[in-house]
DNA sequence: ATGTTAATGTTAGTTATTTCACATATTTAT
DNA sequence: ATAAATATGTGAAATAACTAACATTAACAT
């Protein structure tokens, strides 16, 4: 019933619909949705169907009643914990990055195998590898981010898997498949960049 | 005929072959392929006819030819100048991601709007933001990586779309449309976390 | 040479996703 | 109270994306 794209879209209605609200509105419509975020009203409301979001028959959304539901889907009761396995230059940025507490998001800690990161009194501490299973389970970390080099990028999603990790934001450049254990979501920077190019340069040739 | 995700899935069949020849291997079948990217292998051979991509009947697929192709249909002949905008902390660890230059990106600089981020002497330099318009005419820069914080995204991306900007990954928040003038790819990190986090939670209920 | 095998290339079929279209319900106006 | 207007909710239709199946052809063995 709740296909692919189908969370993430619900995030994209959330973002909006929170603009909505700072500005005061109180009702939207789900023509107002889809004109924003491009897609078909039906689809909109096929969505909010889905999660068993209701409407008035005329009247539209009640846009509070939304974002409720919403962070209930998204289970947004209590702050998620979170690790940053990896910290090199966008292991740190996203350590650091100011918008994932706003969302229930805690960076909890970052890991490294490189004892000079280390750096345990800090705000956000840095420790090293070796004590990521401990970690992982004394404070039942169950979401990591990885940006580790591609050489070890195998291994440590193994480590994190046995741990008890259960899903890996990974950053490395090789595509991981999801497991049994562990659900894997693959971002690539690279290809994200090199698909935008050729998007780009087929567009000049036509 | 060519399809949403199929650069993206071109570019995945380039890694892997990447690798498979730096094991010496000569030629592959789609069934390799597919077994390994988890994906039908008709379809890979689909992908491969939308490309002009072709094997022989029996013997499979030669490696050099396909990664040929791939980057003849990548406009991989010369290389491709990208800026990035907002150099904080992941501005900056784009502009020193070391996976780029190995598939002909190159970041030639940044630009900020906060004039002690300025450094014009570096390898890659950091410049005012002011400076861009000219920068991109006069370069001839088709391609922006956007990470500013979400206040200033709206007036930045039109900045690039007026200045003669094509595409733009933007790493903002909010999620542009693509226009006329501009195509935009959105990649939000806070979202892709909270699917992420959605998914392990489903899971652990079911 | 001829048959057998094994992989491609391609058409038809399937599944997933999105949109259309309209009956239904609810508000507002008269 | 009744009618008109309007937005939801939903099943059917359309589109898109992927897979299965197989006829075709090239290599290899006999």
């Amino acid at each position: 019933m709740t296909n692919k794209g189908q969370i993430l879209r619900l995030l994209n209605y959330k973002n909006l619909l929170k603009h909505l609200q700072t500005l005061g509105f109180k009702k939207v419509f789900s023509d107002n949705i889809s004109d924003t975020l491009e897609i078909s009203s039906s689809l909109v409301r096929k969505d909010f169907g889905n999660f068993g979001i209701t409407g008035n028959r005329k009247g539209g959304y009640d846009i509070d009643s939304i974002l409720a539901k919403i962070d209930e889907i998204l289970g947004k009761d209590e702050i998620q914990k979170v690790i940053v396995v990896g910290t090199g230059r966008i292991g740190q940025a996203l350590m650091n990055y100011q918008g994932f507490i706003k969302e229930g998001i805690q960076i909890v800690a970052g890991f490294d195998n490189d004892f000079s990161k280390v750096s345990e009194g800090e705000d956000i501490p840095i420790l090293h590898l070796d004590k990521l299973p401990e970690f992982v389970k004394e404070k039942n970390i169950k979401i990591a981010i990885m940006c580790v080099p591609q050489l070890v990028a195998k291994h440590t999603l193994d480590m994190l898997a046995n741990s008890g990790v259960g899903g890996v934001l990974n950053f490395t450049p090789i595509k991981f498949q999801s497991s049994n254990e562990v659900t894997v979501n693959n971002i690539n920077i690279v290809h994200e960049l090199e698909n935008l190019i050729y998007i780009v340069n087929k567009q000049k040739t036509t």
